[in-house]
DNA sequence: TAAGTATATGTTATCGTTACCATAATGTCA
DNA sequence: TGACATTATGGTAACGATAACATATACTTA
């Protein structure tokens, strides 16, 4: 049973154009007819056929998200603030989610293009292909790209700074007077923890310690059990380290239950920092972490849409998602 | 620049009609043409415009998925399972998150109406009122509802069953031999929460232990410090519980954190088990926790869907989301 | 050979909304 | 009293895909 403004104009007897008139606002409508109207639709309850609009104004009110599955698994927080910002503006945001394998991407592009979305925000860190940017290209779509950058393809970035947030941590870390001071981080695969190892690096330097090898250890993914393990290695070199920076909470969880299981306290025996602070306020005791301040990211990445979408041509442009350092006092002085 | 059927039957030296047969894969197209055509469609990158289907078809191949922010926020694991079953159908999934307030969920089903979703996924643990179920039925929309049930108003739910869930891990706790069990859970405003609060009543009537008022703590919210401070309030108790069940992995956390602060030891002196799975694996130490089975949330809500479109006036269905227990041996015997 | 069927292709009304165009009654100013 | 806005309303051709219908060969089979 579907209304639609014919119905709305048999029963306010009237035209179609005049209740398109009334829905619009525009143009001249009378007084009494207007209310005729608006009586009828509520009556008949009428609702708009988006998809009738997205034919005619080649608007769909839609922009997509589409998800490449990450390992360190917080991109629902980021989808989430860009739902929340879509919606604030009006639009409705529809989510896809890509699997690793790669080819099967062009199809969920090929499926934005088709529902005609408005704009698109690629949440990801592995790679989406030239010719999928070209296609999207084709197709006037504006993009955006969130957590992994696509400068040089000319996509406007919302990236993360990492090597800063990492180096500014360590340093916090090296200022309490620690100079064996270990990372326990991902597989520098992705181009996100390449920022940070280098980021740990560069501290070192910067605080002239000189960088050792078996301090830094590099886990195949982000799980718990990886950090446990990692921290226990890191325990029984002949000279353990007095701090650990981990570039994940969950890394940092699993460092907290090596060092209960070797009976040691926290911060008394390791100071130790974490990453992304989602977990980190959980746990005992709750530690500092890195964390990335969310509220602005939907509205950022919508802006830089609405802003592709008037100047097209515009070069690339990249803006920052911050970060914080959440303090809870994990990181003491060295005695 | 858009490419349409047109074109590529202009490019092809046929019809729209020929183009849509081949597209269709159905009608007959002789080899040749057939070849022509693709090639065409793959030279102009054509790519089908869904308005002007879903205009002519009636069916959008979009599925809604409306979030009615609850509290304990781990709805986006279930808009996760939803996405990936409804893509994995060939679906699009259109999320749209609703702040409690309310008068605003109307205005967000007459998008999704507008969309034309071929199925509505709620979930919410606060209400959808009738009005709104009523206009979702005009519109002949399937609607499925997660975390709380609409049976009475003729809508399909699929639930936790908490209440089982609940009374299953304080037996358990209860077969180690204590007696003396705390209960840490939210306000009991929604109905998740009260079947929870009596799964737990229910638990101890059933082993014969009798109800202590001062053993429950209701928390305003999920949030860790209302754990540590419900714990605490545990804890200055005349007579101790020696054992705690937690509604959510947050305020177990939060439980284990003052249990610290106090010097005690998990679960030596203290026998814990939190709610969620979420958090737990991560604490130090790795805490018990119940579990919600995600995986055939998302199929389960789909099949609904589709058997609701198939058979509307079917009686409203329940079915079970699945709890499992997590036994990582923080629930000892007692002494 | 007539009748029927399998193969192959093209024409066009329709879906619901929009915006341009036409029509016409009234009001206003030189 | 023309000329021209202003107000008010209605008709209709797009937008792009679909499927019903029309048309026309070639191939069977009675």
């Amino acid at each position: 049973m579907n209304i639609k403004m014919a119905d709305v104009a048999r029963e306010a007897q009237t035209s179609i154009a005049t209740v398109g008139r009334v829905i619009h606002n525009n143009g001249y409508v009378s007084k009494e007819v207007r209310e005729r109207i608006e009586k009828a639709i509520a009556a008949l309850g009428y609702v708009p056929n988006q998809s009738a609009r997205t034919l005619k104004n080649n608007r769909s009110g839609m922009i997509g998200c589409l998800v490449v599955e990450s390992d360190n698994g917080q991109y629902y927080r980021i989808v989430d603030a860009v739902i929340r910002a879509a919606q604030m503006r009006g639009f409705t945001c529809v989510t896809m989610e890509a699997p690793q394998s790669g080819d099967n991407q062009t199809q969920l592009i090929q499926s934005m293009i088709g529902i005609h979305v408005d704009g698109l925000v690629i949440i990801s860190n592995i790679g989406i292909t030239p010719e999928q940017f070209a296609l999207l290209k084709r197709f006037e779509t504006p993009v955006v790209a969130i957590e992994r950058g696509y400068l040089e393809q000319g996509i406007d970035s919302l990236l993360v700074r990492d090597f800063d947030a990492v180096r500014d941590a360590v340093i916090h870390i090296a200022a309490k007077g620690h100079r064996r001071i270990a990372l326990i981080a991902g597989e520098p695969n992705f181009d996100v923890e390449k920022q940070r190892v280098h980021g740990y690096c560069q501290a070192l330097a910067d605080v002239g310690i000189s960088e050792e090898e078996g301090l830094i250890r590099l886990t195949p993914d982000y799980t718990v059990s990886s950090g446990r393990k990692a921290m226990d290695k890191l325990f029984s070199l002949p000279s353990p380290p007095t701090a650990v920076m981990a570039t994940a909470d969950t890394l940092a969880a699993g460092a907290l239950q090596a060092a209960y299981a070797r009976g040691f306290r926290i911060p008394e025996d390791l100071s130790i920092v974490g990453y992304d602070d989602v977990l980190s306020q959980s746990l005992s005791p709750a530690i500092d972490s890195v964390g990335l301040v969310l509220e602005g990211v939907g509205d950022m990445a919508m802006e830089l849409l609405e802003q592709r979408r008037k100047t097209p041509d515009h070069p690339a442009e990249r803006r920052d998602i911050h970060t914080y350092y959440a303090d809870r006092g994990t990181v003491i002085p060295l005695l």
